[in-house]
DNA sequence: AATGAATGAGTCTTCATTCAT
DNA sequence: CATGAATGAAGACTCATTCAT
């Protein structure tokens, strides 16, 4: 009864709540998938660690496949907005990728890459994933699209080496680092995220770049 | 006194074929594995692939784990020999590393590798494979110190930077190509397994190289 | 917070009906296991027979073991009551025996007793059992504990025969009438519970008593 | 070839051959389920204990259920001989059913029994066992009925209480001590298996004897 | 809207039994 | 005969999903 006085405004309030509830769920969600992996991970165990009841997750999430798309959506969202910044920016195109990278590879978006990765390379992706495919992927493309636009540019302004089709470039940034490796080197190597991004950034940029590499022509013409 | 030789005729005879058999599943597993994933791929699947039993798997592999774990050493055996073989080489420290990832990112290894990537990075790795992870890590391991290795002894000779680690630089050795990736180039880019490969193998050189890329620096410095 | 009423209300009669359900399956379950032993009793089977899915079984019992075991413990905690309720009469220390033995053969707990013994006694108890064993043989122990101390009590009084081993008579007592044997003579000897009980006290109870039995004793000299 | 020469001898050879084989299996077989119990044995187990290859055991017994039905008669049929030989004696009704006792309960049998009861009282019995049940329960009833028969005589001649149902009394023979029961007594009690059935002994004629067991009548009254 | 009990399809695994060699 | 590889039925257990409250 006393909920009928203010439909409209608590119209709103639920909705921000709802909202609210929901990112709390994408949340610990992507917390518990990234930990255990897709398969380990079960409904029950996000539902008991968000504090809500297994029922509730699928009133927000038809299935455990829609859950997990749109962790990869609004991860996707975030990069994309991010890298969208960057583009936008004036400076080097050299310095756009590496800003790129450095959002994929550095502390903040890694834990994120990684979940995706595991999933998206999981073998059974190309069946399981294809409903929601259209839309996973088209995220995915576009981040694509728009870092293949800058390797394009970069290209056109000489900086990258022309030789290289852009599309293994493409797939040579998008792998720069696997999740495993990157704890490895996080853990046992004690290496911090940026550093290593760093140290990635070099090793790329210097591969794909317009430079000779003369020394390693030298190497190369002795086979 | 006779059937003594008969036995260890009928013996071999039998332990031929039970070998077979048992490589025969190995690669079906391999496929379906490859193909779906593993907690996608059943036992039942694999045996009916092969044509006979559920409980025939059973017979060569104790667990659907060990089943696992058995394509993996016979793959990491495999790759490990070839590698040994390209150490053993006299060529440049260069070009060994150019083999070897020849080995693991041509047409004969990705398939392989990428089995081991999914399930590498499946996040749950941890725990669910550490009872076996001694005898796996241990092949891995061998496989990662050859690399570093041959990456150390590049650095010696001046063709690697030695200002990156080693560890970076092998980390992103492995990392060079995500099985999705991989996938993609093939089949959508029409692209050649061995032509994927040098690409690749240019991008990782020159970055690792310890040429001056001084183009790259000079952006660089710009930020 | 008026849902904090009714969540106490609700809960405690979600309590009660998860109770009730629990309480159904274990009676089932007893039944079951009583018509067919242990190895033959498929969870498939209670659930049907309770005319609830397998999973609702697992949903209360995390294992056919647990299962078993909160059977056990079930029926031991009522037996101990009933035993204790006995103990703490004034009466003979002989018809404090007999009342306990009437719990254990009279037509109540017979059925249950039978399944006790054919799991007791199924020979691989000791490894199967084990970890449940604790508290398995905890409750046991508890009431073999009563029985002797009964014992002991009837031979200080000078009751019960002090040449014969306190451990032999609770032996002998908990042995009295297999389950089999208790089926033969109630099916085909048409013989009530109570009047079976009352038969094989008088056996017991002259046996473990204190009288001369000189009959006896002279033909044992014979030999 | 040189099998052909004496086929009939061989042929009484091989029967013998085949029966020791036989032999050995049961014996073995014996072993391995009283250990482990019905369900926990598996014919692999028997077949390699005793050596042979699980065909083999099929070739002796068409199955599991036969194995242990054919046990059980060996078994039995010694068991029905020694109490024929005692049965034919001179003694006293007391002292032939004691030594029938001292047989059962005495080293050297309780492990057979052990597994008869173990099975005997498996729940499943009744259904599980039906189609053998016509040679088995012949073979127990028959050894009943020997006993039943010197329950009766001790009757007759005044030794053995007329009050009892003699059924009871069997039963109660049959069941003066349970496998579980034993092991007990004989692992943790420390005690000897032929001080044991005295023990047990001792009870029981007492309990069935026709003593009038005075004091036991005055406690008796006191209630 | 939130809950969490109930469901049941799907998986791994075991083992008695068969049969080609 | 002996063998042991192959079979496949059966059972324990899990977990995404539904739905009555």
């Amino acid at each position: 009864m006393e909920q009928k006085e203010a439909r409209t405004a608590s119209g709103s309030l639920k909705e921000k709540q709802r909202h609210e509830r929901e990112e709390l769920i994408l949340q610990v969600a992507e917390e518990v998938l990234a930990e255990k992996g897709y398969y380990e991970t079960s409904i029950d165990e996000i539902a008991s660690r968000v504090g809500i009841a297994k029922g509730t997750v699928y009133l927000h999430f038809p299935s455990k496949e829609d859950l997990v798309v749109a962790i990869f959506r609004r991860d996707m969202q975030q990069l994309l907005e991010r890298v969208d910044g960057v583009v936008c920016t004036e400076a080097t195109i050299h310095n756009k990728v590496e800003a790129v990278l450095r959002c994929m590879y550095g502390r903040f978006f890694v834990k994120r890459m990684q979940l995706f990765y595991s999933i998206y390379n999981s073998g059974d992706s190309k069946r399981h994933w294809k409903d929601h495919g259209g839309n996973l992927g088209m995220c995915w493309e576009q981040l694509a699209q728009r870092i293949s636009d800058l390797l394009e540019q970069g290209k056109a302004t000489g900086e990258f080496d022309v030789t290289i089709p852009t599309s293994v470039m493409l797939s040579a940034f998008f792998s720069l680092l696997s999740p495993r490796s990157y704890e490895r080197l996080m853990v046992e190597g004690k290496m911090a995220g940026d550093e290593l991004a760093t140290y990635l950034g070099r090793i790329y940029f210097k591969g794909i770049s317009n430079c000779s590499g003369n020394e390693n022509e030298n190497t190369r013409t002795s086979d």
